[in-house]
RNA sequence: GCCGCAGUAGCUCAGUGGUAGAGCGCACCCUUGGUAAGGGUGAGGUCGGGAGUUCAAUCCUCCCCUGCGGCACCA
């Protein structure tokens, strides 16, 4: 047999015969090693304790102390026992596929009923029985033709389809949890009993499409998550419980932000207090862009079909596009116009009044422009997706050789938005040339590189979507991280080599012939609706003081004190603060715990004492001290504190 | 759009084949109370919409609408 060296992460190497399995190298380490043992790392790739290794490696054993790997095989072992549970209580159901995905796992079945939820409990019982059998876990490899009998005979046609797409280069690897049986990539653990069978939870019943297409079979997935100890399973409950408490869509209706109905599903009522923020970004987003050099232009809400069959959107999206139709009896002529969708064609329509020259480049145009889109039914969901929104939108018409300096300043633009509303970091991804797309390869080359160039100007990190780029041009989205942890793409921009082109934009340039610019799309915050959705569950409402819908309430003590309120509350509202007196009939106790639960960040209570003083007890939001400050020092000290982050010194 | 679940007072929710209840909120009264709910009284519902079964439907059946959790989609 031929010998093959295998080093360990400390640097010592041991020679073994080739063939030798993971687990066979553990047990010649120790005992207890080969008893704990979970999986390998053979040459960076997570390897099954029971796999052969054939030459000289790299290899780490793991055990359940390798986090990484311990909770990859957990729930992909608890994946197994999940579908297994289901077989042995309903033989019928068929088994597709099933996962890791973040925090857990999910398998789908074909089924003819929907699992209830008490059928998830029974099938959690039962899992727990498996476990406890401590069924060993083997594998082999099968030749396809086999495989493919087997899954025959067992009535198992998904099984047949998936090793249909296994590549020929590839092994069908056949994996049994005792005598159950799945077709598996692996790795898995030694036997079931490595499961810790008290730090999992089957969390939810959904319908998903097979191999994720929606012209396929509706199979019944179950969702589980799985942790290494009990008390990490009780403290991710408990997160989703806090991730609900500030689930922007209570908070709307808690803080009076805005709500939905019936009537227009998907479009937002804003109320003062959510109308208020709204305004605030606006206002703020608007100075930026200022000074960043864009014009603020508006354009039609109603616009001919006309328009949209020129720039493409007519033919690719007209089942998402709201369409208008006139009463006969008012129209001359049948015209049908679309609300728009989107406000690139507009924008172009502004481009080209009159003739631009290459000294009007680049131009940058800003609107925030209001757009309507027939989003699926089940698509809505709160602020996050709506139907009717206003995107922070601009493009820039440009030349080739502009488009780097203006991806470098819009990154600039971007991360100071981020910045100044409260996310300390965000990814970059780069989108680059699909197969099917317009453009010569040399502006491609250009435009890719020049996008590349700008993010490395600011940053050395960035991901690469290879050919996901849209048909038009290269693009970017920015995605940034929230409060707790969760990723929310906001921003994009895009190179659009196309829409130029089938508007007939152009400029003349300094050889005094006709040229196409580019149009970059660009936006920051993506929708203000989102935007503000997000921002909600950052905060969990607690917003920013230069955000807050109510700024201060002045709550009286005592009646006597209610002229001194009022005279404190006309105060803060001249020096431009969003302040309310509340001078009703309750005890500050209750009037406390209003403005708490309503999110108000600064409650000034007024009594005997503070009248007698011209002063005011000042108690800040989520803060149980108070502190005594006379009234021009708190006006002073408030009014600063409301100057948005941008106007700040 | 697809699968599943849900829709009862402003909110959160209980309930029944004989047209309804709680807590909070709201209104009024008492209370002037010092930092997260003082007390009393009262008003408030075509039980999401339509059709059907039934002597009788908020409850059972069907269709539609909206919402929720996923999936698909997101110019």
């Amino acid at each position: 047999m031929a010998q093959i060296s295998l080093t360990f992460p400390d640097g010592n190497a041991r020679s073994y015969e080739a063939g030798i399995t993971a687990a066979e190298v553990a047990a010649d380490i120790s005992t207890s090693l080969a008893k704990k043992a979970i999986s390998a790392t053979v040459n960076d790739r997570h390897w099954d304790l029971q796999w052969p290794i054939a030459e000289d490696a790299a290899i780490a054993i793991h055990t359940m102390k390798d986090d990484d790997q311990a909770l990859e095989l957990i729930r992909h072992d608890l994946a197994h026992i999940m579908a297994r549970a289901v077989q042995e209580i309903w033989p019928d159901v068929k088994v597709t596929i099933g996962p890791v995905i973040e925090k857990g796992w999910y398998y789908d079945f074909d089924r003819d009923e929907p699992f209830t939820p008490e059928d998830l409990g029974e099938i959690e019982k039962k899992m727990k029985e498996i476990i406890n059998r401590r069924d060993p876990v083997t594998t082999d490899v099968w030749e396809r033709e086999r495989a493919v009998k087997y899954y025959e005979a067992n009535n198992e046609p998904y099984k047949v389809e998936l090793v249909g797409m296994i590549p020929e280069d590839q092994p069908i690897r056949m994996y049994w949890h005792g005598h159950w049986q799945d077709l598996c990539r692996g790795p898995h653990l030694q036997h079931t009993g490595q499961v810790p069978a008290d730090a999992f939870k089957l969390m939810k019943v959904a319908g998903a499409y097979w191999r994720g297409d929606s012209d396929r079979p509706m199979l019944q997935r179950i969702y589980g998550v799985a942790f290494k100890t009990r008390q990490e399973l009780k403290d991710y409950l408990t997160f989703l419980e806090e991730a609900e408490k500030r689930d922007h869509r209570r908070l709307g209706r808690e803080m009076e932000l805005f709500h939905f109905q019936e009537e227009a599903p998907g479009m937002v009522f804003w109320h003062p207090n959510g109308w208020t923020i709204y305004r605030e970004m606006q206002d703020y987003m608007r100075r930026k862009l200022t000074r960043a050099g864009y014009r603020e232009i508006n354009t039609p809400q109603v616009v001919d079909r006309k328009l949209w069959e020129a720039s493409g959107h007519w033919d690719k999206y007209r089942e998402n596009m709201y369409i208008t139709e006139i009463d006969e009896e008012h129209a001359n002529e049948k015209r049908i116009n679309a609300l728009k969708p989107m406000n690139c064609p507009c924008h172009v329509q502004i481009f080209n009044q009159g003739i631009k020259s290459y000294r009007d480049l680049p131009l940058r145009l800003a609107e925030f422009g209001s757009c309507h889109r027939y989003e699926a039914h089940g698509a809505l969901h709160g602020l996050m997706r709506v139907r009717g929104f206003t995107q922070d939108d601009a493009h820039i018409f440009c030349t080739e050789d502009q488009i780097e300096e203006e991806c470098g300043r819009f990154i600039q633009l971007l991360s100071d938005v981020y910045r100044d509303a409260g996310f300390s970091s965000f990814d970059i991804k780069l989108s680059t040339r699909p197969e099917v797309r317009i453009g010569s390869d040399e502006v491609w080359d250009k435009a890719e590189k020049a996008l590349e160039k700008a993010i490395l100007s600011v940053r050395n990190d960035y991901e690469v979507d290879p050919g996901e780029g849209a048909f038009y041009g290269p693009k970017l989205d920015f995605k940034l991280t929230d409060a707790i942890g969760r990723e929310w793409q906001c921003g994009t921009f895009q190179a659009d080599f196309m829409l130029p082109e089938r508007l007939d934009a152009s400029y003349i340039g300094m050889d005094g012939e006709k040229h196409r610019p580019v149009m970059l799309h660009r936006a920051i915050l993506g929708s203000f609706e989102r935007f503000i959705g997000i921002l909600i569950e950052n905060y969990a409402g607690k917003l920013p003081f230069w955000l807050a819908p109510r700024q201060v309430v002045v709550a009286s003590i005592v009646s006597d004190a209610d002229p001194f309120v009022e005279e404190v509350t006309e105060r803060l509202i001249a020096a431009g603060l969003r302040a309310e007196a509340d001078t009703r009939n309750e005890k500050i106790n209750y009037k406390v715990r209003e403005h708490s639960v309503g999110k108000v960040p600064v409650i000034l209570a007024i009594g005997q004492k503070e009248v007698a003083d011209r002063t005011v007890t000042l108690r800040r939001l989520g803060e149980k001290q108070t502190r005594v400050v006379p009234l021009d020092e708190v006006v002073a000290a408030l009014t600063a504190e409301a100057t948005p982050p941008d106007m700040a010194a």
